[in-house]
DNA sequence: CGGAAATTGTCATAAAATTAACAAGGCGAA
DNA sequence: TTCGCCTTGTTAATTTTATGACAATTTCCG
């Protein structure tokens, strides 16, 4: 099969979520027409697309919804899930704790690293708190594949070293900052500023387009 | 001037971030070398975007971090700032709210609606909080061009038309929902789980690049 | 002064991504 | 059946984006 590009792989997570949100509703069919007016792209882009990914079923209603549905689990590395660890339970990392989504799908954060010491050995919302010299012991234990920072900036990339150090995967990076990562370690960086920045610029353009 | 390209208004808060990032640390320039290398870009492609930006102020060593900051704010529309709505008072509204990031900026939240009763006519760190109904009302007084939905899905539409009614400018969108609204309102989607996806499957497929 | 080193600005090329176009096929109604 | 409508799958063309190359310029240092 033929390596999917960059931008095609970009895509791929908001058909997912589309898709997902379709078959709760109990679509049967899914027609490249309805993802492009619901995502704001051309029917064109999605076929191509979907010459990616391996044969979904279809007709003349469109997709069948689960076959696009499984294959896109198995292509993204849905099916499997993650491990996860959370650095710095701050306002936001409470807010990810707490998002449900996230362990329906397998994605599970299985630990929680905090300088505070009142919050060694205790569980939030179930979930146990290390001191952050631990990691490398509890990442290799609980098979943790993927770490979250949503620490302040200015130790964001202290503590993307540990997670180096103890072998992550992945980092999905919520510090406005950007981290120095050895290139066997995948960074997935939310930039909260930028995204808001670009709203802001996209307004103020709006009544030219 | 030319118009600027989709992907390089794309890059452009990227840029601005490492800028202001640097700057704050002291650093008089700035070459497109460095932030290629800090962004994974390379610097023709830096130098190339600068084109559409006017005049910066460069020297042997690069761009002058002050020039290149004023002329992205300008370009941004980060100089005007902007007054901003906060619909939905969850863990993730809370986290926004306390960010201290955006009001330093001039993006300051200055409502809040959320349907829960006990919080209405009381102020949550400072921010008033409003019934929803009150949203056309209470936007329009306050000047409000920003409206950032972070309730659950299943009403995120609901409370766009409602937003749409108000004349916002802009929707910053946090609920995994793609969202419906009229051309003239700009949208911008922070979604979390095709986040989280993408890593996933960049992981999954790092061992072979 | 004079030359090495680093930079920008710009153009020309290459690569990537998007869109358009259309044949082929399925479904349902008349 | 037969027609109209909608669909996918695929190729080709177009548009957009990224890269490479290099002259011109500035700075520093001996």
């Amino acid at each position: 099969m033929l390596k999917i590009p960059l931008a095609v792989s970009a895509r791929l997570p908001l058909y997912y979520e589309y898709i997902a949100h379709m078959e709760a509703q109990g679509s049967k069919w899914i027609s490249s027409n309805m993802i492009a007016s619901s995502l704001g792209l051309t029917p064109s882009t999605i076929r191509q697309d979907i010459q990616y990914l391996g044969k979904i079923h279809s007709s003349s209603f469109g997709y069948s919804t689960a076959s696009f549905k499984a294959i896109l689990e198995e292509v993204l590395g849905i099916s499997s899930g993650a491990n996860m660890a959370l650095v710095g339970l701050g306002s936001l990392g409470f807010a990810l704790l707490r998002y449900p989504g996230f362990r329906e799908k397998g994605f599970v954060i299985r630990a929680i690293f905090d300088k505070r010491e009142d919050l060694i050995d205790t569980r939030i919302l179930g979930v146990p708190a290390y001191p952050v010299g631990r990691m490398p012991e509890v990442i290799k234990r609980e098979r943790i594949t993927i770490g979250i920072i949503t620490t302040p900036a200015d130790v964001a990339q202290q503590v993307a070293d540990l997670m180096a150090d103890a072998s992550i995967k992945g980092i999905w990076n919520f510090a406005p900052i950007n981290l120095r990562v050895p290139p066997d370690i995948t960074l997935e960086n939310v930039s909260l500023f930028p995204s808001l920045i670009s709203l802001a610029y996209r307004i103020k353009h709006n009544s030219a387009s």
